[in-house]
DNA sequence: AATGAAAATACAATCGATTGTATTTATTAG
DNA sequence: CTAATAAATACAATCGATTGTATTTTCATT
């Protein structure tokens, strides 16, 4: 049929219409008549024509895209995040661009970046568990382009933050192992760069303090909590001999634990009680059930770009952390049934 | 600092050198001298110079941009896919952007405008569960990008699909299941107007007819196979109190039949076997673990980015169907075990 | 030192849409 | 019917980078 490349330019020829005239009657101007808007719809219908965006948002210097840099998809809390996000977004006109970091830092520089000579209008961003330095952030600042936290909170100049009390999660989570019993808690902790992991080891050291249960460093693992590091830790807690009770900074690492310790004939809860973070799909799933913290992931989607939003209509606003509830649900992985 | 606006006119009037130059020095074009380009690489780290991609994909018509489009990114088979893509794509040097249909055909639809708006080179899609008309697609071939599809499978066109032989893998299934003494087999089906589901439909058919099973139409359900299905499908199991088998298009909708079989003190596989289709995580998990077809997920997003960007290197190349090997994967939920 | 080729740089148009200003056309009032 | 105003449309510059062509500079050669 056509060569698909009609541009408000062909338009403008076949119609004799100036150019100026046919943006503004695409873009419903009421200093067109409806008279030659109609004509132009038409004609532009009849040469399926579409909106060069790039032309567009190079004029306008805007893009009404967000940004989304999330550290994996597959995580079913990030794909909830992500959920909340483009709602609320869509609701709002704008894109979304989603880029994995996947817990790399340089990947992460990279997605920044690009997102940065794409123009976004701000970013969304849960940094990875490798960033320690914000310095790769600044370059969006200069340009005025607003950066929300979102989960991992950061304290980067004016950005907000959205995230749960983790130290009080983390706090009522070893709570709960401790008046359950448990004498020798473990901590499945993740890089201490990361504020978000370091209030979750300071909510269960405070937990212990305040039931006068002794702090013993050894018990206090870091690393990336994925699948396999869970495997590894159940296997040094099997060498410990004493522990009762694992308090894991997520579900990830509490499952493949709890796995492991039943494929060793470990009896769960009565020898080693077990509460996760983040309400995976499969910690409802496996026997026993895990016991973990819900945080209400949609919402966290939802509040942090309606922030974002806000800031990027209004760059002069003040922001602050914003802080959601979160909850402990008991699974049958702490409570010893009746 | 610097408002960080700078474009190559900057450094172009900070040095005195003719913004062409610049634009080449940056892309490090033989056409300028060594000594010149390091002057202006100098300078645009100075002025915190960003390059931006609006301006420069306007121009050359190119935005090395790769559109995907994805039913759910919550779903463990699609989030693999996912990575499979973006490894393959960003080591070709292209971006990507990735969508959510949520199995909506009018999100679907919009999506398709906007990446066409924003001239993405080429679109990876897996259409949605809604989909039965090709209509949206065909501007995106007008303006002469590529689309290929992956997992589900389209007859469009000049247009490439990557997909698992859908037909044979649910024979086996099939097969499978009577091979260890089910009779009377049910149909957990998708939406017939993808091909997709019609295939496994077919292939279920077909073992039934080879083995000398009656055909049965009440055994055929017919639904988005979600979670809250896969109850809905179970209670009408219940009711028809013979079935000793099923077979289910997705994990999701075999898993929660599942779960719900269970609680009402079914026995599985005992008193019905049941095998899925997809190998979700929570497949191994679940108790009994869940038979199921494993699919080649991260080589699927890796074969169909790669016959993607041939295309979009060569739009005249001649397409055929990409078919990759999948397996069964045989647990408890359908054998007894010895 | 003059010549010519090669290397380096400058000029200017262009991608497609937007937008402030100017001009034309239509409408109303006197 | 004309002047004044409003409505509709046209003109032209612009966003930032790219690229074909033209011009200048450099350098080797005679």
């Amino acid at each position: 049929m056509n060569s698909g490349k009609a541009t408000i330019h062909d338009i403008s020829k076949a119609l004799n219409i100036d150019s100026s005239t046919v943006s503004r009657a695409l873009n419903n101007s009421p200093r067109v008549s409806s008279k030659t808007k109609a004509k132009i719809l038409t004609k532009a219908a009849e040469l399926g024509y579409q909106r060069n965006s790039l032309a567009s948002n190079l004029r306008t210097n805007k893009t009404n895209t967000i940004g989304v840099i999330v550290p994996r998809i597959s995580r079913s809390f990030f794909s909830s995040v992500i959920s909340g996000i483009e709602e609320t977004a869509y609701k709002n006109g704008y894109n979304v661009i989603i880029c994995q970091s996947l817990e790399d830092v340089n990947r992460e520089k990279k997605i920044m970046d690009n997102l940065l000579s794409n123009r976004v209008d701000g970013v969304l961003i849960s940094i990875s568990m490798q960033t320690s330095s914000y310095e790769h952030l600044k370059p969006f600042r200069n340009h005025g382009a607003p950066i929300v936290f979102y989960d991992r909170p950061c304290n980067f100049e004016g950005c907000t933050s959205v995230s749960i009390d983790d130290f009080e999660a983390s706090f009522k989570a070893t709570e709960h192992l401790i008046s359950n019993g448990c004498k020798n808690i473990v901590h499945f902790g993740g890089p201490q760069n990361i504020a978000l992991y370091k209030n979750r080891k300071k909510g269960y050291l405070a937990a212990l303090e305040k039931y006068g249960l002794e702090i013993n460093e050894i018990f206090c693992f870091e690393n990336e909590l994925s699948e396999n590091d869970g495997v590894i830790m159940a296997k040094e807690i099997l060498k410990m001999k004493n522990v009762d009770g694992i308090y894991a900074a997520n579900d990830t690492s509490a499952i493949s634990a709890l796995q492991y310790l039943k494929s060793k004939d470990v009896k769960i809860p009565e020898d080693i009680a077990i509460v996760g973070f983040n309400n995976d799909p499969i910690s409802s799933v496996i026997e026993p059930s895990l016991t973990t913290i819900n945080q209400p992931d949609f919402e966290m989607g939802r509040m942090a770009t309606n922030a974002l939003i806000d800031q990027i209509k209004d760059t002069s606003l003040s922001v602050r952390p914003i802080v959601l509830k979160s909850e402990l649900i008991v699974r049958s992985s702490s409570k010893v049934m009746p």
